[in-house]
DNA sequence: CTCCAGGACACTT
DNA sequence: AAGTGTCATGGA
C-alpha cells in the first residue's frame, strides 16, 4: 500500500483541464466525476489534481518529492511551463486571423504534455482509425491487463491504479491476447508487440530520438520504419512523447481545420506522402515552425470543441 | 445500412 | 515517385 503526499501549485498559468483532457493523453480522467478534480498516472505514481480557486491546485500523489522546488520542477517539465505562450503563434497571427483567434483564445492555456515516449508510442498505435472514446477504453484495458497494479489508501478506501505496461511485458505477449486491447484488431496488436520488442531490445532507442539535435526527419524515419507507424503516428509520438514541439501530425480533424480556417484546399484531397509533406510545408508558413505542433494541438482542440462540438476527450 | 473514427500499406501507373 | 484502392472494427 502506497502512501500519499500533498503539494500545492500556486498561480499556474496553464489550462490544466484542457491540457489533461484534450486527446494528447488517455491516462487522465475526472476523479469522482468532479469537473474540478482530475486523476492520472505518471510512471508508477498516481496524481490527483484538485482545482481550488482560479489557478491554484492541490496535488495529492504517491510520488515523494524531496522538496517543494523539486515538485515544481517536475510539474513545470510535465506541463511544458518553460515554453513561452507568446512564442506559439507568430506575431500578427491574431490580426491576420481574427475569427480563428476568437475561437482559440479560450484554449491558449493548453500545454503539450511531456509524456513518456513508450506510452505515447503504444497509445497512438492503438489510436489508429478509432474515436477518442474507444481509444480511451483500449488504453484502460491495456493498463489494467498488463500494467503493474498499485493500491493506495484514499480516505480509508483502497484505490487501485495501474502503471503503463513496460516494453518487455508487451514484447512477450501473444497477439490474440493483446487483441482485446486493440479493438479486436489482430494486425494492430501484432504491430504493437513488434514495436515493443524493438524498444525492449534497444533496436529502437527512444532516448536517442528525444535528442533535440537529431533532425526531425531522421527521428520520424526511425519510427515509421516500423509497421503500423506512418507519418501521422510518428509525428504524434514526436510531439507528445519525444517533446519535439515542431512535429505537426495531420489527421482527419487537422485536415478539416486546415481547409476551413486556412483555406488550404489540398487538405481535403487524399493524404498521400507528398500531400502530407506539402501540408506541413504550408503550415510552417502560417505557424511558428519551431512550435507548429504545439500550436497545432491548440488548434486541434479548439476545432473539435468550438466547431465540431465534440464532447469526447 | 451507411458513415465515421487522431491511418497504414500494398498495389498499379 | 506518385496516385489509387484496400484493409480493419466497433459504434452512432
Amino acid at each position: 500500500m502506497k502512501a500519499l503526499y500533498t503539494y500545492f501549485i500556486e498561480n499556474i498559468s496553464a489550462d490544466i483541464r484542457g491540457s489533461l483532457l484534450s486527446g494528447q493523453s488517455f491516462r487522465w480522467n475526472y476523479y469522482q466525476d468532479s469537473e474540478q478534480k482530475y486523476f492520472g498516472v505518471i510512471g508508477d505514481d498516481l496524481f490527483i489534481l484538485e482545482n481550488n480557486e482560479d489557478d491554484w491546485y492541490t496535488v495529492t500523489t504517491t510520488k515523494k518529492f524531496s522538496c517543494d522546488e523539486e515538485f515544481h520542477e517536475f510539474i513545470g517539465f510535465y506541463f511544458s511551463l518553460d515554453i513561452n505562450p507568446d512564442d506559439l503563434f507568430p506575431a500578427g497571427f491574431s490580426e491576420q486571423y481574427p475569427g480563428i483567434w476568437r475561437l482559440i483564445k479560450p484554449y491558449l492555456g493548453i500545454k503539450v504534455l511531456r509524456q513518456n515516449a513508450f506510452e505515447t508510442l503504444v497509445t497512438f498505435m492503438c489510436a489508429q482509425g478509432l474515436g477518442m472514446n474507444i481509444i480511451r477504453r483500449q488504453i484502460s484495458y491495456l493498463t489494467r491487463e498488463y500494467g503493474k497494479e498499485h493500491t493506495v489508501d484514499i480516505a480509508g478506501k483502497p484505490f487501485t491504479y495501474n502503471s503503463f505496461p513496460s516494453p518487455e511485458t508487451l514484447a512477450g505477449i501473444a497477439p490474440d491476447s493483446l487483441q482485446l486491447c486493440t479493438n479486436n484488431n489482430c494486425i494492430r496488436a501484432t504491430n504493437i508487440i513488434k514495436a515493443a520488442y524493438s524498444v525492449a531490445t534497444g533496436q529502437l532507442d527512444l532516448e536517442d530520438l528525444q535528442d533535440p539535435d537529431m533532425p526531425l526527419e531522421t527521428s520520424r524515419e526511425r519510427l515509421s520504419a516500423h509497421s503500423g507507424i506512418g507519418n501521422k503516428i510518428a509525428d504524434c509520438v514526436l510531439l507528445f512523447g519525444l517533446h519535439r514541439f515542431s512535429a505537426f501530425p495531420i489527421d482527419t480533424h487537422v485536415r478539416q481545420y486546415l481547409a476551413t480556417w486556412f483555406s488550404i484546399d489540398k487538405a481535403l484531397q487524399s493524404l498521400t506522402q507528398k500531400n502530407y509533406l506539402f501540408l506541413q510545408e504550408e503550415v510552417s508558413r502560417i505557424l511558428n515552425p519551431e512550435f507548429a505542433g504545439f500550436a497545432g494541438h491548440i488548434l486541434f482542440h479548439s476545432w473539435r470543441k468550438e466547431v465540431k462540438h465534440l464532447t469526447s476527450f
